[in-house]
DNA sequence: GGTGCATAGTTCACTGATGGAATAAATGAT
DNA sequence: ATCATTTATTCCATCAGTGAACTATGCACC
């Protein structure tokens, strides 16, 4: 079944269920929509990255290290900016290091603390693999206007901002 | 850390990659945020789940046993529309089937199959809980103009027509 | 009408990602 | 000096999801 199939059917769906409770919000298409689309979109991430041994979050943790000029970053820190909880970080950091693409050491200032760092190999990894995904990528945007990425930036924007009240409202976990 | 911030985030990391891979394209940052905010949605339809001891995967193939007039699927037609594997179908079936929500038994037809079919307490149960999950629904939304909703939509389904092409192209598993 | 192949579903054993509680080391506050 | 707090780690548990083998049924073809 194809993602538009999919989509389709998933409007049939919210209009079935509309049939029996008419109260239902259609925005909940929108949502699901949404939710399957970054299903996909996150398939498509871990397909590029099998073959170099990562998953997601690894990644987004080498990545985070990568885009910093110095490379350095802290467990704790990482767990704020990869949604991870510190049990996984330590496990991906493990994982990271076994592999020589980062370092990790005590902090000099505070001996608490842990300082993870990519090393040169690291870079170079990074800098081999992240092209391989670019052709996709762009393959994904293909058609994108800069209105349309401007629009869909706000859009995504505006309902971020929704959900953050949403957040804090209810006091909920996340 | 509040949503947003973390997309603000998000686009520093971005651009800090950029600084030392420029072909980089920054659509990976449109990628991110709704990867983000799928993740969000989810959790927060976890979260309207868990009094009800259902995950996301079993509220979906109840919900679309609802979504019909007859009430009627087979495991194999939920594990298309529900993306699941059939294992999984059969343990979701196992959960539901044992809360009384839906019944399993041998169709008539076709022997193979098995019919899955939500109960008149299914039913209760689904008019019951949805709409507790209207109100945050609403307030996801809230902002939303009709041609906002109409942009999303567009947006979000030329992206689902890019991401087909995608799978079709490289003859990916899913 | 029997043989062979395809389909549907289940079972079992496994993986892989994540979470919680308890712990250790270090820091800071009083 | 002591006690509470922060940071990271370890251990154990959970939960969703997967792959391979198996069963039962149906379909096609000769």
């Amino acid at each position: 079944m194809s993602l538009i199939d999919h989509l389709n059917w998933l409007d049939e769906g919210i209009a079935g269920v509309r049939a029996a409770i008419p109260e239902m919000p259609e925005d909940a298409a929108l949502c699901r929509t949404l939710m399957l689309l970054s299903e996909h979109i996150q398939t498509e991430f871990e397909y590029k990255l099998r073959p170099y041994k990562l998953n997601d979050s690894e990644f987004r943790t080498l990545m985070t290290l990568f885009s910093r000029p110095d490379g350095i970053s802290t467990p704790g820190e990482l767990c704020v900016f990869t949604s991870q909880g510190a049990t996984n970080m330590t496990r991906i950091a493990n994982a990271l290091v076994k592999r020589g693409l980062i370092t990790r050491g005590p902090s000099a200032e505070d001996r608490r603390r842990v300082v993870m760092q990519i090393t040169a190999s690291g870079r170079r990894f990074v800098q081999k693999m992240l092209p391989t995904m670019f052709p996709r990528l762009k393959l994904i945007f293909s058609g994108f206007s800069d209105a349309d990425r401007r629009n869909l930036r706000r859009l995504l924007r505006k309902l971020a901002n929704n959900l953050s009240q949403l957040e804090y409202e209810a006091g909920d976990p996340p």
